[in-house]
DNA sequence: TGTACATCAGTGAACGCGCGTTCACTGATGTAC
DNA sequence: TGTACATCAGTGAACGCGCGTTCACTGATGTAC
């Protein structure tokens, strides 16, 4: 049956925000076309009507997730300073909540083994992601450095590192000692600011 | 036609060698059964005499990974010091030719995010493996720390951070920054040594 | 040392299954008069 | 404003394909006498 315009659009945005989230938890390959129209409520034979074919899904949904931190930045940056957004987003990725929620954490921990392997229209997709989040820890963080992308590309390569090596060990214990060694390595990164 | 013991022994080690590198190349996924098996020389009917499954080969082949890292280590350290070994070993790591060559190259910066989604064996050789690694890099950076171990898994976490953020971009400009980055990190790291 | 036989590494066809994708169909929506 | 018809979002069966795994078979290796 017929959906009307505005439902058509819906039921599109609620298949791309369940791929943000599925491909973080699963990988890109780990979650199908069958899992994520499923976890949209739809059956899959019409997600073909939406998208030309998954990887063209998922280049948006890798979209959608970066534009999902930047709105949540841009928002926390409105209502304190850019500097304690920033903050609070670094506060925020180092903890243990993260390590157990890829779906809804940084799209680069979770998934930047696996876009290193996938196509360009992913590859894209993820490169606008990281300048867009490096532009923002930059401005928060160096905003009176010359090199300050450069600062914000090596935080952010220290925070995905960390948060990555977290999660490929099963170990509580040596969870949170790569969480806390992670933290010093970023104290340090900042106070050089 | 029945190998002799020697030759089944040498067949069993040529795939997991093989693995090892087509698991770095293209994800633990991403090299089938068949695939292995070609590259070691065999059809892939041959793989269950060897192995129970294919989750078997993969923490093998893991183990295997981590081994050769260690053994090259140690052979550095044995011919000059733990010191200069350890160097080394960050000097190469942070090259292009690292970001290019996943293969041969350091399996958390390859599949610390395909690890953090598979099963128990895996991670539980990777995390003897992370171990083995930083246990190498804490005598050779940080032998006279009480918490030297921490600041080794600091290092392992920015180093794996760096290269996989690189290999997730595809601009070259791009890739060179984020290792001239990650190296700034790494160079203060060891300077609070 | 020579012979008869059991073992088993490797082959290649076959298995069920889930994948991405296609397609005929349905029926509510949107449009033209 | 009401009616007839075209559109198209969503359904569910079906497609070919590659996956991990199994199995009957081959024939050289290893062993027992």
């Amino acid at each position: 049956m017929r959906q009307s315009k505005e439902a058509a659009a819906e039921s599109r945005r609620r298949i791309v925000t369940h791929a943000a989230r599925l491909f973080r938890e699963r990988g890109i390959e780990g979650a199908s076309v069958v899992d994520l129209m499923r976890a949209a409520g739809m059956t899959h034979g019409g997600f073909y009507k939406h998208f030309a074919s998954k990887d063209e899904l998922v280049a948006e949904a890798l979209e959608s997730a970066f534009a999902d931190i930047a709105a949540r930045f841009d928002a926390a940056a409105a209502s304190s300073t850019p500097r304690d957004a920033a903050e609070a987003y670094v506060a925020r990725y180092l903890q243990i909540g993260h390590i157990e929620q890829p779906g809804i954490g940084c799209p680069v921990a979770a998934l930047g083994g696996d876009v290193g392997r996938a196509g360009p229209s992913a590859q894209s997709a993820f490169e606008k992601g990281v300048c867009s989040l490096t532009a923002r820890l930059a401005q928060g963080f160096f905003s009176d450095s010359a090199d300050g992308e450069k600062k914000a590309l090596a935080l952010l390569s220290t925070l995905a590192g960390t948060v990555m090596t977290a999660r490929s060990v099963a170990n509580p214990g040596r969870r949170e000692a790569i969480l806390a060694a992670g933290n010093e390595t970023v104290r340090a990164q900042l106070a050089r600011a």
